[in-house]
DNA sequence: GTCTATACACCGATAGAC
DNA sequence: GTCTATCGGTGTATAGAC
């Protein structure tokens, strides 16, 4: 495999991550990718003809660090709950930087006026995230290490927005409400086991 | 007080209103209002001279409705339980129709490319909302009706997260996960007192 | 209050030279 | 691969007749 050289591509879809995260897919445009690489528009169409292509580069980006990210906490001999907290961090590295957030809540939020070629990665990209964590509270529970009532996708569901609504919110309330949804959220998972 | 005849620009808004909660802030135009409308673009620019004026007063109409579901709430002599379902009822039933969501989740989607005009009405909007539930988390666990960990404050925003969260959720994968995240927030909430 | 007509900026996208 | 140049479409916004 050539080790260098995909290196526009890959800049062009690195940047423009960014801007997903800090404007949403709709409201970037070739432009602005195009100004801050130092290019023009025509040629970012030479490598992603459509916008829809970009899009879908995207997704497979956004899936790539899934699975890196998935795969880090997977592999860590932690408990349950340091798991958790390795897939938290790991989502708000991922949004660190000025009023970033994260990708997939920018897509859901523009999907009104997402290429409909875009929906079938959104979907899974979501599904993947929620099945993987409700895994990961299940086994901690049967384990022991959690302790938390009803069914762990429920729960996971709650996790996982909590903690990309309460960084949507950052960005117009600071991060004032961060950290105490996590410490919440680790409370409802944990029982009477103070540190 | 003139009973009638704000008629046109109460028409603008309400309208301006569900374009906002499908598409966001900035996705809808003058021209669709107008088309749905069957008037002209240059008439809506009549009545909001530029589209912050529109948006301030769509963020007016949020707080009149937030107002009244509050009252509502209040007003209810509903156990805690009982008001937190009725806040919940109104959100979602003011998201009701397709692919609608709150119209806040909506704006701070957009944050970035908003009137910056804008800010401290969301800002007071979003922060209300939180301390409102807040406030009725603590009140229900002093008259031991709830029971959970942790500060009201951040309770109240996994539960505003969560439930605003699902609502974008089932956009693209349909209200599946709705019903359980609900179930889930009242388990989280609630001591062993099933019905 | 509503219209027609228009100005101006920006968008995604394409053609063709280099 | 990158460029210049340009097209068609759409966005907000304004001027002026009715």
């Amino acid at each position: 495999m050539q080790t260098r050289k995909k290196n526009r591509k890959h800049e062009i879809v690195e940047y423009s991550l960014g801007l997903l995260q800090t404007q949403g897919y709709e409201s970037f445009s070739y432009q602005d990718i195009a100004s801050a690489l130092g290019i023009t528009k025509a040629s970012i169409h030479y490598h992603f003809p459509k916008k829809e292509d970009l899009g879908i580069a995207l997704c497979a980006a956004i899936q790539a660090w899934h699975q890196r990210l998935f795969e880090q906490v997977s592999n860590s001999d932690d408990t349950a709950i340091g798991k958790l907290e390795r897939y938290v961090g790991g989502l708000l590295q991922y949004a660190q930087g000025p009023n970033k957030i994260c990708p997939l809540s920018s897509l859901q939020a523009d999907v009104a006026c997402l290429p409909p070629a875009l929906l079938p990665s959104l979907r899974a990209l979501d599904q993947h995230e929620l099945e993987f964590i409700g895994a990961l509270l299940a086994s901690g529970r049967e384990r022991g290490e959690l302790d938390f009532p009803g069914e762990p996708s429920a729960q996971a569901a709650i996790v996982v927005l909590s903690v990309k609504g309460a960084l949507q919110y950052s960005r117009i309330h600071g991060d004032a409400l961060l950290e105490p949804v996590l410490q919440q959220l680790r409370a409802q998972l944990l029982t009477a086991t103070p540190e």
